[in-house]
DNA sequence: GCCAACGTTGGC
DNA sequence: GCCAACGTTGGC
């Protein structure tokens, strides 16, 4: 299916594709803590993960985040375990691409726009996550790539509800309310971990494994390489765990 | 900063 | 609906 690929280097295309505004960065400072943490503790999500269809899904995942500064359309995409940490709760809110929100404040839809496909995805997975299940999170786009800690989910995906506010900058006109089109879930630090497990050691065994059958040989994070959110096997969660307990390779 | 990988777009 | 161009991800 790869056929061989072209790239332009100078693409010259029409600079700023949709600026759909900036979207700034939440400012942590805007509300009390309260406002949309609490909203949702009312309505016993009657969304439900029902949409699971009793599929033998995933219960494990990991999801990248950039841990260094970086610029997009004037938005610092900065997100590193660290910030988790920070947050009140160390909870964030996750949107599926690397865009998050602090709990705390306006929980709005800030929608960097992936390409629709990849959301699409992102989204799927988002959906497919469930209270209490446990991720890996991984440091992406920096020095040394690799898995730096453990975040849970708590709270299911729920839509991003200022996309249907007209006033709201993250107002999306083209998402139905039958079937929103940005979701997000919450998640929580649970801990570092012991060692930092680079991106380098991971691609040795997933190499190593591809041969002997062992559990990294079909690990997405090398697979599907440009997932965002990508659903991990028992196997591969537990593999991955048990290297804390090793030295680097 | 470069560029490979790869998903999406759009002309036909 | 095919397929080349293009934009983005993310390692290096």
């Amino acid at each position: 299916m790869p056929k061989p690929r072209k790239r332009l280097a100078g693409a010259a295309g029409p600079t700023g594709p949709d600026n759909k505004g900036p979207a700034g960065k939440r400012t942590k400072t805007k509300n009390p803590v309260g406002t949309s943490a609490t909203l949702g503790n009312s309505s016993p999500e009657k969304t439900s993960a029902s949409k699971n269809c009793g599929k033998n899904l995933s219960s494990y995942w990991l999801m990248k985040s950039e841990p260094e500064s970086r610029l997009e359309k004037g938005v610092d995409v900065k997100f590193s375990i660290e910030d988790l940490k920070a947050q009140p709760k160390q909870t964030a809110c996750w949107d599926g691409v690397r865009n998050y929100q602090f709990t705390n404040g306006l929980c709005s839809g800030q929608c960097l726009h992936t390409s629709l496909g990849v959301l699409a995805k992102a989204r799927n997975f988002l959906r497919a996550m469930q209270l209490g299940q446990e991720a890996f999170f991984y440091h992406s786009n920096c020095k040394e790539p690799g898995i730096a800690g453990l975040v849970k989910i708590v709270k299911e995906a729920y839509p991003d509800h200022t996309q249907f506010e007209k006033n709201n900058p993250h107002y999306d006109p083209s998402s139905k309310e039958d079937n929103p089109k940005w979701s997000m879930v919450d998640v929580q630090f649970v801990r570092m971990m012991k060692r930092y497990i680079t991106l380098a050691e991971l691609k040795t065994h997933y190499q190593a494994h591809k041969t002997t059958g062992g559990p990294l040989k079909n690990m997405a994070l090398f697979t599907r390489q440009r997932l965002s959110i990508q659903p991990l096997t028992r196997e591969e969660f537990d593999f991955i765990l048990s290297l804390e307990e090793k030295e680097p390779s």
